[in-house]
DNA sequence: CAATAAGCGAGACGGTACGTCTCGTCTTTCA
DNA sequence: TGAAAGACGAGACGTACCGTCTCGCTTATTG
């Protein structure tokens, strides 16, 4: 059976017009950047009707979330080699490319800088990129917990901020760009050897 | 003497108006977000026309610089106690409070923010911004060199990234608040202690 | 029998839906104007589909005129007195009362404003309101012509327009109200009396 | 002086901006019909922002209105034969013809339409547009009645819409030709000969 | 001590994008 | 197979700001 590209129906909605608005904010995002990623500019990229995304997402912000949530899983998986100081070693370099070099990180800095604007998109953004992002941080941890490379008693998520920290801060705030040897220096400090 | 408002006059701008768009600048960031700074904005709460904000600022990006690099000196001084650990102890909650509580930090959040949506306004965020906050945390760990607390070794730009970039990541990721006991246990984990 | 409602069948259209559309675009346009008149507010307002509209009407003038024709005959009646001078003096003011006071008039004057801008409704508009109207005022003027009241030779369309035109004139163009009195002198006129 | 071409200053409006608003409109209806003027269509080819027309104009029916009221009295000058018969015979053809044959009897029709379906435009048309015109008609009969062609007694308001009314009937609802022999009787009929 | 020229408040201008509204089409499901 | 439901592409609506411009006033030098 070939699926007919249909204009609406009764029962939900077109999951070809959907695909279609997030990756034409995506593109758009990429090529001209937060400000040039429009309702308008995004409905003529995907060939869709201002009033189809209205319908759906409220605001630009939104779509970007949908966007971002849809294609991390598959970006970024944490490595499972058998021991914490080379899971960090691989894992940290490889977050920073995510956050640097990919689109999706190029997504994450944009909600990143609109969460500084605005507080209702800081609370999604929270909930939906970095509580998902942590989420990869802590499995690594909790790992090394079970085999006994860390402290039962360790507070997980401090821990976090002191290890992915300055690598976030570099990203967002300095610019400078991540080496592998300041991704080392971190995990040793890290792991106090 | 009764100084009349003045009209402008053939040699150099006011200063008057240059305050008065600084201050409805700022305080339209405090009150109504990034969003709600518009030159319109400005321009009618500093009863200002809109020509002499275009005359001395090329975006309202430039006036938030311009209002961040005025008052920061005032802001935050580092201490000089005497011992490394006391300055720490007592610097990074005052930074933490300085950026998340004051409104020259409402300024810098917004200005980190944009940055992430502009390239342009990521040099002059890093230039004027945070070269200028660096400064001051380079001021104490240079004194500690000096007096022999720290190696003389030691990468000072590295070692600020790991000092301060947790308590960055904070302030502009997860949105957590800053503890003493937090702070505590950076420099802590910083010192070696 | 109880006929329920029905959502469609293999026999022929919804009497019941056809109904309901007419009255509802009746009804909008004597609430709110031409304007009001929506597609998607008469199906609302009918409880009916917008397609189900789209599938018998082609546009809300269609709706309009269909709602027009139907009703028209029982408002409007044209009298036999026995002489032209009383059938006159009785129909020139039924008509101006049925032009601006009725339902079916508001409807008369909307297709009429309409047919100012869109030359089809202007064909459609003649041939299914104008032309009906005109037949009750023929009727009288043949009547009067059987009768010997007028010269068999007249031209009755002109003699119409010529009647008639005044009042016309008055509901479309000046908005003067049509008294008995301009009713009765325009009779007078016409007979030349 | 050559007037250079100014955008905007501080002593009020662009009359270049406003001529063209008002020339593009009149085209586009005389073009493309009522619905076919549009603010978005009558800025994009009148080369001005759709701003500019909503600062000067409420409506699109604001903008026909300006356009007919300034170009009406170039059109129709009624003649001053030296007697009622011949200035009328003169008169009828010339009024039928602008009405039915100018652009700006097309601006009329459109407002005479659009006034049927909103009261607030059937008071500016009148006010506007039917005064004035009715204005031309009266001098007419009024210079009549000072050459003692018609009588003092004469309620000349009455007398224009049973002289006119059937011409206006024609032209907004019949939509019958308006020959010469048609306006020639209605000459003869109001005279009386 | 006038003439001059720069800065100023004011605000109209050509634009872009906003978010809303209604149009007329299309698809699905039910009766 | 007609009707209800409602998503869809399309495009005009009226608004908010953008950044540019022109204007007439004010004021501090300059000739």
């Amino acid at each position: 059976m070939t699926k007919t590209r249909h204009h609406g129906n009764r029962h939900g909605r077109s999951e070809e017009a959907r695909q279609a608005v997030l990756d034409a904010a995506d593109d758009l995002l990429v090529e001209r950047g937060f400000a040039g990623v429009t309702i308008e500019g995004v409905a003529a990229r995907a060939g869709v009707a201002k009033q189809t995304i209205y319908r759906w997402w409220p605001s630009k912000v939104d779509i970007l979330l949908d966007a971002f949530v849809g294609d991390m899983n598959e970006e970024l998986t944490p490595p499972d080699l058998g021991s914490l100081a080379d899971d960090l070693t691989t894992y940290l370099p490889m977050l920073a490319a995510f956050l640097t070099e990919t689109d999706q990180g190029a997504v994450f800095r944009a909600l990143a800088g609109q969460a500084q604007h605005d507080p209702a998109v800081a609370v999604r953004f929270r909930d939906e990129c970095v509580v998902p992002l942590r989420a990869r941080d802590r499995l690594l941890l909790e790992r090394a917990v079970e085999r006994g490379e860390l402290d039962g008693d360790l507070d997980v998520e401090v821990a976090i901020d002191r290890l992915l920290g300055p690598l976030y801060y570099r990203v967002l705030v300095t610019g400078e760009p991540i080496t592998r040897t300041f991704t080392d220096e971190l995990v040793r400090d890290f792991l106090g050897t």
